[in-house]
DNA sequence: CAGAGATGGAACCGATCGGTACCAAACAGC
DNA sequence: GCTGTTTGGTACCGATCGGTTCCATCTCTG
């Protein structure tokens, strides 16, 4: 059964890294914010940089659930699923504390591409291509795979955009480019007849 | 006239801040790689945040006039120049010393966006940005503004996607998808007549 | 050559970093 | 109620952080 030190631990290491970064939060903050002892701490994790893996995995999961229910829950047809992210991260966006993408801050911080936090962070984005690559498949897209990178890069162009201007037009903006995008990709597959 | 010691803090600093973060990379750091004395920085720098703004101003101005050169060098026609930012972003993914953005990975480093690095970073992008909206606006394309941003969105997609899988494939793949979009915008303005 | 300003080296400062050791209280299961 | 584990609190560790001070040396100018 979960501990209930290791539980606190983790939600407020994961507020501080994605608030303030990960090497601007100390161990100390984690304790103080979270109540946790500074033996129990590292009881539980043998270090900080333990500590950041498991919060990323956990980040990974649940954005990516976010993601898959955000895409199911559109009322969209099957053709333009993969344009309900755009939606999604509108939302985001919006949010008060929105500072990005924590994994793409994650490889910024962690230099070291060897380096666990970073390696997961990257392994992240590209769990997260796969899925898209599924629905473009599904959706009888022809170069699906090509495509999937193609509305990722656009979607972390649009979190980039956002964190500069602190504004949710990034949004729009990207899901209008997604459109143009497929709407060409399309016809490889669809229309194959010339229409003029 | 200039200071050498001066110049070689900078040039130092610049390189040590790219390449591993500006939080990575302690004062000593500096003063080592540099042969400057302790005492010599902070009489040319009031502190370690003054270096790292003035780090930033000149790589911006490096930056752009880096874009500049590179699209006029391009053999492209003016309607599509800059797509000649893509095949210039292609160079600098293959550089083994590659690690994204500088002013992205500053403002993700320094997450408060009223300080000074933070906000250096992100008037270099509005600068780009507006530079780009030249040279739309030059080529005649109607909302050239929004274009603008988008290819911006572009391109710094691109830089996280090359970060991400360290390759130079980001590159053409933006590149593909700002070909897909400007495609669609020039007709607004060049095509008003429909053509089938 | 003489003087002035800039320079590099090193000692030192308080604060904070990640991490360890120890302890008393709270807690569980039997 | 008693035992054994988990807990939070605190003192402490060496290392490093950004920054100050002093000094001997170097270089450039007059």
């Amino acid at each position: 059964m979960p501990s209930n030190a290791r539980e606190r631990l983790l939600t407020a290491a994961e507020r501080l890294f994605y608030e303030e970064g990960i090497r601007a939060v100390g161990v100390e903050r984690i304790l103080s914010e979270s109540g946790v002892g500074r033996a129990s701490f590292y009881r539980h994790f043998p270090s900080k940089d333990d500590l950041v893996v498991e919060v990323l995995r956990r980040r990974d999961a649940a954005w990516r659930s976010w993601l898959t229910d955000t895409v199911e829950a559109s009322p969209r047809g099957t053709d333009d699923l993969a344009l309900a992210l755009f939606d999604g991260l509108a939302e985001r966006f919006a949010a008060a504390d929105f500072r990005g993408c924590a994994f793409i801050n994650t490889m910024v911080e962690e230099a070291d591409p060897a380096s666990p936090a970073h390696r997961v962070a990257a392994e992240h984005k590209e769990k997260v291509i796969e899925y898209l690559d599924g629905l473009l498949a599904a959706a009888g897209y022809r170069g699906h795979r090509t495509l999937a990178g193609q509305l990722a890069l656009l979607g972390d162009g649009a979190i980039v955009a956002a964190l500069r201007e602190r504004t949710t037009d990034a949004a729009p903006r990207a899901r209008a480019v997604a459109e143009a995008l497929l709407a060409t990709a399309e016809r490889e597959e669809h229309l194959p007849l010339p229409d003029c």
